[in-house]
Parts: C-alpha cells; structure tokens; sequence
DNA sequence: TATTAACACGAAAACGTTTTCGTGGGTTTT
DNA sequence: AAAACCCACGAAAACGTTTTCGTGTTAATA
C-alpha cells in the first residue's frame, strides 16, 4: 500500500522547498523547466493527489451541494437527485444526500449538520412533518450563516430563496379537464392533507376545472388520506362507497394505483365505470393494467434546473433577485382514463 | 447575516488565546470556570460550530461514506443507500452519493475523486459495463492507497474487500423451484447477458432447480436483453412465439412487468398459460394486475449491512479478514404464479 | 564597470482546528 | 525561607495546500 504522499514528502525527495513542488505541478514557468519535469513525473509515479480538505480550508470551497429530501425510495426524488448529480457534476460540483425520512427533527439536524460548513450551498425539498408544523426557523439560521440554497417542490412562500416547482395548479387543472373532456361528471379527488401545498394546490386547479365545466363541486367527493394508517384500507373503503363516483383524480401514483385494485376488486372496470389519472414521475402507472393515466412531473428537470440555480447563484459575485422556475407539467394518456367517447 | 465565527475571533473578543478558547469550549478544566462559562456563553450566541474542513484537516477522518452506484432511479439502489445511511447516521457518519450510470468511465472517475480524502471509506455497487468490460483496475488504487471500501449486490470475486450480496443462485433456484410446485413445466428465463454474474448466478440457481426436479434444460428458452435496444420489442417477440412456455422466471422485475403485458397483449392468461416470476425490492410487482410473485432482495438490508462491514473495519485498529454478508432472498407469492393446482 | 533585469527558488502567511508542552505567579509544604 | 507544587493560561506545531513577496545568482545592458 503506497502512503498517501503529499507535497512535503516530494519536498524532501527532492531536496527543495514545498514553493517549489507546489509550483511545480502547476507548471509555473517560474520553476525550470527540468525540476517541473523530474517533480511531475515523480508525482505522477506516486499518484500524488492533492488533499481534498486542504484545498476545502484553503480555498473556503467545497465543490460539494447538499440534497435533503424526505425519502430517496420514491421515484419522483431519486430522480430529482439523478438531475442535481448530472447537473453538479457537469459543473465540476459534488453531491452529498441526506434525508429527513418526513421528519422535522431530522431535516433540522441535516440542515444543521450540512450547514457547518460542509457544503457550499444546498437543494431541499420540505419533509411532511416540517409543512404540517409550520416551523421554518432552520432554513432561517442558513439564510443567517449566508449558506444558498434552493427549494424544490416541496417549497414554503414565507421562505425566501430561489425555488424551482411544478404549475401544480394547472396540473391539477389539467388532470381535471382532460377527465372531464373524456366524459367524466363525477370526478373524486384522492388526496393529502392540506397543509402539503403541493396537494392544495392541484385541489385549487381541480375546482378551478370543476367551475369552468359547469360541474359542481362536492365535498364528499374528496378523501383526504390519512398516512398514518392503513392506506390500502382508507381508498378501498372510499372506493367501496355506494354511490361511486365516474373519476378518481389521485395526488400521486400509489393512491392511483391502489385505487386502480380497488375499482377492479369491486368488479368495476376502469377506464369504463370509474376512469383513473395520476400524478406521478414512476412507473408504476406504466406497467399496471391498464395503464394509468399521468400528469407527468419531470422530476430529473426540476433537480437540474435546481442545481443550476443553486451554483448560479454560488458563483456569482452579484446578489441576485430570487427566482422561481416552473416546470410544466406533461400529461400522459394511457388506458385508465380512455373512455369509448360518445 | 452573521459572519461566521471562528476561535479566533473569539480569542480577539475576550483578548485571550485561541488555546483558551479551544479548551473553554471543550470545557477542560484546565482553564478558570469563570472563563469558559464567559466563552461559552458568548460561543453559543454567535452559533459558533468548528469549520468541519479544519477538523477534517486535523483528524484525517471525514466521517463520511462514499456511496457509489449505477443507477439511483432503480428501486432496489434507492433502498440500498436508505439502508446506508440510515446507518451510517445511527454511527455518526454522512454519506456522498455518485452515480455511474452504468459507466465504466465515471464509475472510474467517482472512485479515484472519492478517494482523494473526501471520505473515509466507499460502498459500491459495479456498473454493467465494468462487469463486462472486467477491468477493476480502479478498485486496486483503492487497496493501494488503503481505502476500505465494501462491494455490494454487483460484485467482483476477483477483488478483495468486504462485500455484502444475495445467494443469488440459492434465490433462482428457489424462483425456479416454486414455479416448478406449481405445476410449470417448460420454464423460460428472461435474462441479461452473463457478464453481470447476478444474472449469471440466478441462472445457476435455475438450472439446479430443474436437474433436481428432472426438467430438461433447453438453451432456447432463456432469453438474454440486449439493454441497448429496445427492451419491450424484444421481450414481446420473445413472448410472442410459436412454443411459448409455460412460466417465465425474469431476472428483475422490469422484465417481468413487460413480460406480463406482452402475455396479455398476446391474449394469454397470467398465470395459467404463463406464470410469471421476478426479482426485485420494488413496487411495481406489487401494483401489476394480476400482482406479480417476486424474490425479494432486501435493498435496505443490504445497505445496512454494508455500511456497518464498512465502518467496523474503519473503526477497528486490527486488520481483520474480510467478510461477504449473504443476504437470503424471501418469496412473496402473488397472483402471478397462483395456479389452480391439480 | 556599475546598474538592471531575468531567473529559480525559498520563507512565510493563511485557512481553522487540537494538543502538547511550556511558564510565570501564587500557594502550600518542609 | 527555600523547595515543591498548582493554577490558568499562552506559544507553537501539526494537518496540506496556495500564493505573495522576497532574495541571491547570473546574464544582459548602459
């Protein structure tokens, strides 16, 4: 096992000062030309690297963003953080993932812990548990120690930052509108507690179709899923309901495929009794039968946009105005919701 | 914005030395109780937290793990790394995700960027093409340069280190096995090529299975996926052939799920003209019609057991033997291979 | 020949810690 | 009153870089 060498080894080697190697591999022309060749070939021969936290303390950078999202197993954040890696790395940056598992005393000492100077900035996404508490006092103490960083999708108004998110609106909008173009009158909303923003806000576009149609708007058709329970058992039950509804707009890809099992146990077919759509970037939505149709969320783009913004901002000497970037989304027409029109 | 606050500045405030500070903060009592109470006092209201570059600068650890895998957006990597780093935070640790997308090119440049003292040690999971390829030169710098590191799932015999994997061959021979109980007969396999040697392996398992059981072996029914083309189309001609079998064991569950669209398309039944079996820890089995039977692999047990082999030996001062963790595989039965018995 | 310029290199500071080893002044022991 | 000891703190080295600013030697210029 070669020790690690290091600039003062090559130092004694030669019989010169560490100036002199330290130069000599960045090829100065202030070094002859023959010791530059002798220390570079040597220093190549013993695969000298510089120290990573050398150069971090040196230079008060760290080439490092850090990633906190709630949970990597769902596929809309893995490949969020799949577009941050591709983008960081393109920049020459590295990326460094944590994750708050939903939980608010978790997020708080990632923050925390990638705030000591770790990082040079970093990319979160709001754990459940932060949203439904309110408490936003840490992301405040990184605005205060001047750390950027950016929201993504899971983002807070009162916080100000540079944010990146999907039109949840019109995605709700649209997800409405295309069931309702498919014959559709009827149309339930399976979603999550309001304090998730995201699901508010494709519950303000879903009523925002429901007006502009002329179709009323019910409240019992809305089910609110609690997570601390039985999911499965919760949509079953919804499902089960006497009087049915002729459209299941769901709020993410589970709910849609476990309500798509549900219809099909109580022996209703979809798309034809009860047409399904979901929100999603899996899938899951793809390969279950029949295919479920999807407002798609582009989950890679928002991780690149995210990380551009961030770096931008870390490389720019000017204090630029916060942005927000929306990212479209695209809807996906697969079986679930293809009616035999009338 | 507070500046950051360092020892120094501190030192200046109090007009003592930075040693003073130092020890008042690690409340040493070799300094004056007054003194450390004022210091410390004055420490926690400006938020001081030691510059971690400094530390790790001084302490030649990093309390960081390197995660370097093929590709996040598969389910089962995404349960890996949840399992690493849950824990690896139960032990004090952080962890630093790279993607090679499959790639031997970046899989090299993660590791040798990695090992430049970013962290202290590595996980891995080999990329396809560096399987194919078999060039792990890049693992022996590791060793050279005395970096532990742990491979885990996609491993290599060749290299000496710690690894954690499935009995893959026991997992296909038990795949095999339960489709053989359940009355098939002529069992395909949906396989990739035998370079990745948990393919490999999983095929042993099968081929075990069908001598035990006094089933010929026929090499035309096991299908190896070219991943460079188009995946469905050639699962579907697969499929769709004159002497289909009547079970398919698929090597990941991707290739199940296609495999159960393509029967259906073809207007056979799942499962009593084909059977259908996969491999995975994800979720799409789960949510298929009719829900497909699975080996499951226990991603995040493996990222667990993989990151304490990992900083076990980073912690311990001995130089132990190496170790491979074999993981057992479970069955889940569901509807896909639920025959009516005779 | 005296001045200047070019060359090739070294010393030292700086980044922010921790820790070992002083050291000066006061107090206790003989 | 001399010797020993404590206390409370400081100086400095060490981790591994980069970079600025010398400085001594040689070669070119006036």
């Amino acid at each position: 096992m070669k020790p690690k060498i290091t600039l003062k080894a090559i130092a004694k080697e030669f019989g010169v000062s560490i100036s002199t190697v330290s130069k000599s591999l960045k090829n100065s022309n202030e070094i002859s030309l023959e010791m530059r060749e002798r220390i570079q070939a040597f220093a190549n021969y013993y695969n000298y690297r510089p120290n990573s936290f050398a150069l971090k303390l040196r230079n008060q950078k760290t080439l490092v963003l850090g990633v906190v999202i709630p949970e990597i197993t769902h596929h809309f954040f893995s490949k969020v953080i799949s577009g941050v890696e591709q983008a960081a790395n393109k920049r020459g940056y590295n990326v460094m993932v944590c994750l708050s598992n939903e939980s608010y005393q978790k997020e708080v000492m990632n923050l925390a812990m990638l705030a000591n100077g770790s990082v040079d900035g970093l990319l979160v996404s709001i754990a459940n548990e932060t949203q439904s508490k309110g408490d936003f006092k840490h992301f405040q103490e990184l605005i205060d120690e001047g750390i950027p960083f950016v929201l993504v999708d899971r983002v807070e108004d009162k916080i100000p930052c540079d944010k990146v998110v999907i039109d949840d609106v019109k995605g709700g909008y649209n997800a409405t509108k295309h069931l309702i173009e498919n014959g559709c009158k009827r149309i339930a909303m399976l979603t999550t507690p309001d304090y998730v923003n995201v699901a508010y806000q494709r519950k303000e576009g879903y009523e925002k179709a429901l007006k502009e149609f002329d179709l009323p708007m019910d409240e019992s058709l809305i089910f609110r899923v609690d997570k601390s329970k039985d999911i499965q058992g919760q949509i079953t039950s919804f499902v089960n309901q006497k009087d049915y509804p002729d459209a299941i707009f769901a709020v993410n890809e589970i709910y849609a495929a476990t309500a798509l099992k549900a219809i099909q146990k109580r022996g209703l077919n979809v798309p034809d009794d009860i047409a399904v759509i979901g929100f999603t970037d899996g899938l899951i939505s793809h390969y279950a039968t029949p295919a479920i149709t999807t407002m798609e969320q582009h989950g890679f783009t928002m991780g690149v946009e995210g990380a551009n913004l961030l770096i931008n901002r870390l490389e720019s000497e000017k204090q630029n105005p916060f942005e927000t970037k929306v990212i479209p989304t695209t809807l996906t027409v697969r079986e679930s919701t293809n009616r035999n029109k009338k």
